[in-house]
DNA sequence: GAGCTAGCTGACAACGTTGTCAAAAGACAA
DNA sequence: TTGTCTTTTGACAACGTTGTCAGCTAGCTC
């Protein structure tokens, strides 16, 4: 900067000045200042800037995701970046790989960078340590799940009533014995979707069959092994719902190998790239993650722009796709 | 900092010492300092650290790809976290959407926050506008295609190679009339992939039916129609090698609308999710995208670390992974 | 021509660190 | 004890920028 006043003939300040894109520059010294910069390939240094600068900002946000290769995720961290470039603001992204030491380090990491904010797909059971970067200024919004001892915005699918929704047209279909394939208990969401499988059962007056249930499925071997397992009981399920992306593809792979996809209903949760090509195409409950993300990155510059209100905390709703594997008859 | 060293009745300057692991501080004081960082929450501000730091590193590289929501580009990005978490390094990444504008503007974005490295997945046409930022001392590293008017290290999929693998596994069952269909014709790696094509059958020397290729099919629609027009030909091809991801879909869903797809040959380049359970399986020309992301990463933190040998330009080989639909017989 | 604005411009300090270098403290031998 | 050497510590400037404030110029009014 100091070379590019040189050039121009001018004082650093008003490179300053017209690099900020400030009023009250002559227009003759402005066409100096940007001929001196060019000529110099001049790069403005924004971490000096915010260093300088009085409210701080880096231009710059981080999101702790599950795994940023994982479609859902990966579906967020876009979103997130469709909102963030309208404003100029970049995206550190990390995997935290469902673990929530990794998700405070991923934190403490963005915090060393001054983020101006933070979108947390959570994996900790305890987020207690965010008040810290919460005091100093940093915005925070949750994703997917909700927070543990926080209190901060949030948005969330209905998970709950996704299922419910399902497990209605199962029943609808004539099924009574549908069999539960959850992922990890101890993450929020699939708590969540057990408990709507649970519930919908209950109101439909069916009674809950604990032999039926398999949770803690991490994987597609672990929910093949485990469908193939329900379905070979000698009074086996005639549907399945599966309560997540990889244990819907597990069950798949699960009643392909018994011959049985074309007789035992299943439907998923979360939607599966190409799972309208498959035979019978599976029936999901859809997620939108675009809309999720989105719905976060605009909640989080509502509040880097000053919006000081109580906690918000949105709830995207699910969408039933139906393609076949969820409407075949007992 | 200065609140810390005032709380530990030491100077600024130890402070910085302990926090950065500088030996040459007494162990008494060393607690001192650390009990009173933990008292006052301090937290190390590394923009601050970067801007005064002789090498002016700032432990950040930035990752431009094509979408950081496709699987192949968020694949990428997850390799490359991987490597870079090891060094305590971030990652900014960014969609370009295959538009060498927005490649710019998101190098730009990433120089004003001074990167200590780049790692760009190309979609512009000339990318000498990178001299600035290496003569800054950026290193580069270019996936997935090469870059242009620009030397640089590359990590690149043997595209033509791989290509040339599945044709002629197609012709070792027989088939002579082999369709082709293409993505976009200005991208590198698809032109590479169609040069496969072409030399493969001429080494072979089965004469080339222009009327079989299609090219510059974009997303899942078009390569669909494509695939239509050419099975409805008076004299269709008995087989298709898709040259992409999605173009590989639309082919499949022709072949499924026309229910050709136990009769008509189809290979894919690029591995899909799920393709095994599909019917036929699809078999694939699959590349290794976790092997080219950490091989990328590990030659940009090389040069990092001071290699200044020629530019290294390393290959990925690709494998086939036959699943059924490439082992049709015309 | 004096007096008064309004609009530009620049000097200087400061943001939170670390590099440099000199001073202080401690260790050891004579 | 003194002198010498080594280890530890701190004062100060500097990194590249922007906020503050004062000074300068030109244009206007009377």
């Amino acid at each position: 900067m100091r070379e590019v006043a040189a050039l121009a003939k001018v004082s650093i300040k008003t490179v300053s000045r017209v690099v900020n894109g400030e009023s009250g520059v002559s227009p003759r010294l402005a066409r100096q200042v940007l001929a001196a910069s060019e000529r110099l390939n001049y790069r403005h240094n924004l971490t000096a800037s915010s260093l300088r600068r009085s409210d701080g900002r880096s231009a710059t946000i981080g999101v702790v995701l599950e795994d940023v290769a994982n479609p859902f995720s990966s579906a967020l961290n876009r979103s997130i970046e469709d909102v963030a470039v309208l404003r100029g603001v970049l995206v550190l992204a990390g995997s935290s790989d469902e673990d929530g030491e990794r998700e405070r380090k991923l934190v403490s990491a963005f915090a060393s960078r001054r983020v101006d904010g933070l979108i947390i797909q959570p994996s900790s059971e305890d987020h207690s340590y965010l008040l810290t970067e919460r005091r100093a200024g940093t915005a925070i919004v949750f994703v997917d799940r909700p927070p543990a001892f926080f209190d901060a915005d949030t948005v969330l699918t209905d998970n709950a009533a996704g299922v419910r929704r399902g497990v209605r047209h199962l029943v609808e279909q004539g099924h009574r014995r549908i069999g539960y394939l959850g992922d990890l208990h101890k993450i929020a969401t699939a708590a969540d979707r057990h408990r709507g499988y649970l519930e919908e059962l209950a109101e439909l007056r069916i009674e809950i069959d604990e032999t039926l249930v398999r949770l803690d499925l991490r994987g597609i071997e672990r929910a093949e092994a485990a469908a193939v397992e329900l379905l070979r009981m000698p009074s086996p399920p005639t549907a399945l719902f599966a309560g997540q992306n990889l244990v819907t593809i597990g069950a798949f792979r699960a009643l392909r190998r018994l011959e049985l996809h074309q007789r035992v209903a299943l439907i998923g949760f979360d939607d599966i790239l190409l799972a309208d090509l498959l035979q019978p195409g599976i029936t999901v409950i859809a997620q939108d993650p675009a809309a999720i993300g989105r719905a976060a990155a605009e909640m989080l510059f509502r509040r880097l722009d000053g919006d000081r209100s109580p906690s918000e905390h949105r709830v995207i709703v699910t969408r039933m796709i139906a393609r076949g594997s969820g409407e075949i008859a007992p």
